[in-house]
DNA sequence: TTGGATGCAAAAGTTTTGCACGGTT
DNA sequence: AACCGTGCAAAACTTTTGCATCCAA
């Protein structure tokens, strides 16, 4: 099954259209590492001259989040919402306050402690969101990144 | 010392003048248990009949968090930045998708985990976000605060 | 064929800015 | 007196919506 065959039927699976602009938007965000705004998508399906209405990604990434194939994810100093694919398992992040560079990391360290709240406060827990946030050793050195 | 000559001399030694307008709002910011955006804080300004404009309330938000008087904490669902009161120690919180309370957890489950993603990585470390949502006991009955 | 998806343009909503005036230090 | 802070109105920017047309199933 090609890349582009298993988008398509990721999104019948999920009850969407397969058309070219959704597959172009899952394109972007399977490849790229990092959370994506919406306008972020914009910019990129423009640099590969895919053509596409503004308006048409802000529907599409609503439609995708509320079929769960993609979700918010960290948020960046602005107030814009990211979004990532919405793999098996969930991913946090360490960005670098100086070039906005993400790096995933490895596993979940609050598991443990997520059922320890769960069973003291008797929430129903349905998700969290974790990012730490800092200067990556270039950024710290006044170098490139910046 | 009253509380409103605390909140003086807090403007004043961070080198923001006092004002009736920044008064009022770190009376709401030091009142409210949960982290408010800044339309939040104009609404409870109102309710309180305290005469402010919207764009004086967006400046001194920005102002108190450029010197770091209250910082950007959890976020809601929309898009919107959330402020609470830089006290000494950070908070995390549980959040009710339900009725969106917000209740605040003890302590900071991800110290030592911080730790070693600062020494794995050689990242300078500035601080992390952590929230954790789900329904409360309440919202899980279907009940009242829906 | 049919209902969902898209493009376009306009509207709605949010945040920022310029400028004159007012208030704190 | 000097300068920061505020109100007001306009501008800029972001997101949503109505409607006609298009396209996947």
């Amino acid at each position: 099954m090609t890349p582009n065959e298993y988008n398509e039927n990721l999104l019948r699976q999920h009850g969407l259209k397969s058309t070219r602009q959704r597959l172009a938007i899952l394109d972007i965000l399977d490849n790229k590492q990092a959370p994506l705004s919406t306008e972020d998508v914009y910019i990129e399906l423009q640099k590969l001259d895919v053509a596409i209405n503004l308006s048409t990604v802000y529907r599409t990434m609503d439609a995708m989040r509320d079929k769960g194939l993609i979700r918010e994810a960290a948020l960046a100093g602005d107030n814009r919402v990211l979004y990532e694919m919405a793999r098996m398992e969930h991913r946090h992040y360490l960005v670098c306050i100086g070039c906005k560079k993400f790096i995933p990391l490895d596993g979940c360290p609050i598991k443990e402690y997520i059922n320890g709240v769960a069973s003291q406060t008797h929430y129903a827990i349905a998700g969290h969101r974790l990012d730490i946030y800092g200067y990556c050793p270039q950024c710290q050195a006044g170098g490139a990144g910046r």
